[in-house]
DNA sequence: ATGTAGATGCAAATGCATTGCATTTGCACT
DNA sequence: AGTGCAAATGCAATGCATTTGCATCTACAT
């Protein structure tokens, strides 16, 4: 995503344009998995685009109030991971051995869940899905 | 379950048995939805069974190991949450109005990641769902 | 009954996230 | 372009959940 772009996305959603805030919407659309707080602040750094932890923390809740990003718990850590929701609702295989996220292309539930809804009495908003197993790299150690 | 029951579990898989461990193993048994750390250290306070926060979270780390509990992040707020995994592998509903978690009588997913584990060259070994939404008791209001 | 490995309680430390406050900056309006 | 002001930022302090070090206690094998 370039600058110009990432000024658009924050100016079509009504939210300041700052330095700061392109730099972490754009490393949001170069990953390819959910990233942590912490994460962002260290490929900004490393981009020499450093951006205060505060900054990103209080930028990814205005993000979230938007609904421009999903927030969710690392499936394996305590940390909170954030994607860009741009992207659509995802879910994603995590490997126990490397830790490593991929994507999943689709969601494997959302025709069960519907199903559910009437059985339960209870109206379904969303969900959350991980699924935890070996890589492909780290089957072939 | 019984005290005998709780010591009874604790002594198949080879735990130490003390007061504390009985009292936990037996919050963890009547609780009907996944508890956390602090809320299962009140409800012991409330049965003059009083154990130290510490040894709660020892205790529970123990369980996990053994393979005995199933640890997930609280759907809301940013705790860790158990449940006894004795009861077999759940997922639950949370209403984000009230907070309630109620338990799924059986697992929407399972057949859709059979099929996908061949396609992305990945071997699973597990999974955490949860869904949202607004329960029966708060649609009403 | 005794010895010992492991369990407990308490306080301090850690890690992640949030907040208060002084300063800076974007941007709407002249 | 210049001005004013609300909002954004950096930094330090704080909050809350969880972990850890250490002295003491206890379960349980012998
Ligand atoms: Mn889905
Ligand atoms: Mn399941
Ligand atoms: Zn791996
Ligand atoms: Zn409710």
């Amino acid at each position: 995503m370039t600058k110009v772009q990432a000024a658009d996305l924050l100016r079509r959603n009504g939210i300041k344009k700052t330095r700061q805030r392109e730099a972490v919407v754009r490393i949001l659309a170069e990953a390819q998995a959910p990233l942590s707080v912490d994460s962002i602040h260290v490929r900004l750094r490393h981009k020499d685009d450093s951006v205060n932890l505060s900054t990103i923390y209080r930028m990814l809740e205005v993000l979230l109030e938007k609904g421009l990003v999903e927030q969710m718990h690392h499936p394996l850590g305590s940390k909170f991971t954030y994607v860009l929701s741009a992207y659509g609702h995802s879910h994603h295989l995590t490997c126990t051995r490397c830790g490593v996220s991929t994507r999943m292309d689709s969601c494997p539930v959302t025709t069960a869940l519907g199903q559910l809804e009437a059985s339960h009495n209870f109206h379904i908003t969303g969900h959350r899905l991980e699924v935890f197993g070996v890589c492909a790299a780290c089957k072939s150690k």
